[in-house]
DNA sequence: CGATGTTTTGATTGTACTCAAGAGAAGTGG
DNA sequence: CCACTTCTCTTGAGTACAATCAAAACATCG
C-alpha cells in the first residue's frame, strides 16, 4: 500500500541525464494530433493546453496542464497522439522516450511507477473536470473553473488568492463548453458580486468560500 | 515498440485463478464514491455506468463501460474511488486486488502492462468523450453518442447497426449534459430524418454514414 | 393488479448564442 | 519610437435552443 502513495511527480535528479529537456515558446506545439507517439513529457516550467482539432478547423480544449503534470498519455495505446498539446507561455518539458517506458532497468522501477501514478492522477483529474463542465449554469462553471485553478496554484506553492491565468477567454470557454462572451460576462458578474476581482487575466479571489460554493 | 501494441484486455486464462470473480445484479454498485480503494475490475459480462454524486443528491454520469473495460483506475492515486460504478444490467467482473498491482512476480509483467495499457485506453477514450459532449447542438451529441455506441458494439463482435441500449434516457442525458426530454426529442428527430429507427432502447441504424456525419 | 419508472410530446420560459461594435493590449516593421 | 495590424476583452441587442413544467401512454415488477 505504501507504494501507492509514492508520488514522484518529477523524476529523481540522479537519473535526469537519461531524459531530454525541451524548451518551447508560447504558442508552440509540443506534439500534434495524430502524430506518431514518441514519448511522454513532464512539465518543468510553464503551462499547456491540450486540444483536439476538428475537421471543420475549430479546436476544443480538453485540459490545461501545469508544472509537474504529465503530457502524452493519450498516445500510448494507439501509438498515436490523440490530441495536440500547445505551450501557453514559454515552457520547459522533460521527455521520457517511449522506448524507455517498458525497457527500463528492472531494478529501477521508479519511472514505471511514476508513469503509472501520473496516469492515474490524470484519470482522477478527468473526473474532477467532468464535475466542472457538467454544471448546469455557465456562471457556476466559470466559478468552479477559477476555484480549480486556485487549487492548482496552491498545490504548486503559489498564492491561491491571486494569480494570472495563462489562457484566453476563448480557451476557457472552449474548455467549459461556452462562448468567450459568456465567460467574460460570468467574470463580470462574479466581480459585481464581490467574490472576485478581475483585471484581464489577473484574478484576485476575494472570497474563496463564496467562490467554491457559488450556485448562481 | 512491439510491447506497446500488446493488448490483452482480459487477463490470460492461465492466471485466472489469481483473480476473484464477482457477480452483480442490475442496479447494484461495484464500488461507491469515496470508498477505500480495493483494486481494479475488468468487466467480463454486462455493462456499467460510472457516476459522481453531488452533495445536492443528483448524479452525473461520466462514462459507460462494457465488456473488456477496466473500472476503478480513478481510485489509485488518492487511494479512494473518485466515482461510483453501477451495473446497468446483470454483470460479471474480475477483481485485481490492489496488493497485486505492484507486488506481482517480477517475471510476469503481463498484469502490469495490461493495467498500464488499459489506463491509457481510458485516457484515449476520455478524449473521444470530450469530442462527444462538447458538440454545440444537442441533436448532434445524441447522434455522436449513438455512433460511438455502435462502434463499441462492433468492437465486441456485435452488430453495429442494431443494438439495445443499456441505459435510460436520463442517464444518456446526464452523460451528454442535456435533459432526458432533449434526448428523447433528438431520437425522435433522428428517426424522422430516416437515419435511425427507435423503439424504446432498441436502436436500428439505417444509415451509419449519415449518423456519423450528422451536423444538424 | 396496482405501483413505479420510463418515454414521449406539448407549451412556456430562460439562458446562452449570435451578431455587432468599440476599447484596450500586444506584437510587427519601418 | 510610433503607426499599424492583430488579437483580446467587454458590453449590448435580438434570437434560437434547450430547460422547465405538465400530462399522458407505455413498460416493468413485485
Amino acid at each position: 500500500m505504501e507504494l501507492l502513495r509514492y508520488k514522484p511527480k518529477i523524476p529523481p535528479a540522479s537519473r535526469a541525464h537519461l531524459f531530454r529537456r525541451r524548451r518551447l515558446r508560447a504558442g508552440q506545439p509540443l506534439y500534434m494530433m495524430e502524430q506518431q507517439f514518441s514519448g511522454l513529457y513532464v512539465i518543468r516550467r510553464g503551462c499547456f493546453k491540450s486540444v483536439i482539432r476538428k475537421s471543420c478547423g475549430d479546436e476544443h480544449v480538453i485540459s490545461f496542464s501545469m508544472r509537474g503534470d504529465l503530457l502524452g498519455t493519450d498516445g500510448i495505446c494507439k501509438d498515436i497522439y490523440r490530441c495536440e498539446s500547445v505551450a501557453l507561455c514559454d515552457s520547459d518539458v522533460i521527455r521520457v522516450p517511449s522506448d524507455d517506458i517498458f525497457a527500463m532497468d528492472r531494478n529501477s522501477d521508479d519511472v514505471e511507477r511514476m508513469l503509472y501514478w501520473a496516469t492515474s492522477t490524470e484519470m482522477s483529474r478527468e473526473i474532477a473536470a467532468y464535475a466542472l463542465t457538467h454544471s448546469s449554469k455557465s456562471e457556476v462553471r466559470v466559478a468552479r473553473f477559477l476555484a480549480s485553478q486556485s487549487g492548482r496554484f496552491f498545490e504548486l506553492g503559489f498564492s491561491p488568492l491571486r494569480f494570472t491565468l495563462a489562457m484566453t477567454r476563448r480557451e476557457i470557454g472552449s474548455y467549459l463548453n461556452v462562448t468567450l462572451e459568456t465567460v467574460s460576462r460570468a467574470l463580470t458578474s462574479l466581480s459585481r458580486c464581490g467574490i472576485i476581482d478581475v483585471s484581464l487575466r489577473e484574478i484576485t479571489i476575494l472570497s474563496l468560500e463564496d467562490l467554491s460554493n457559488y450556485e448562481g
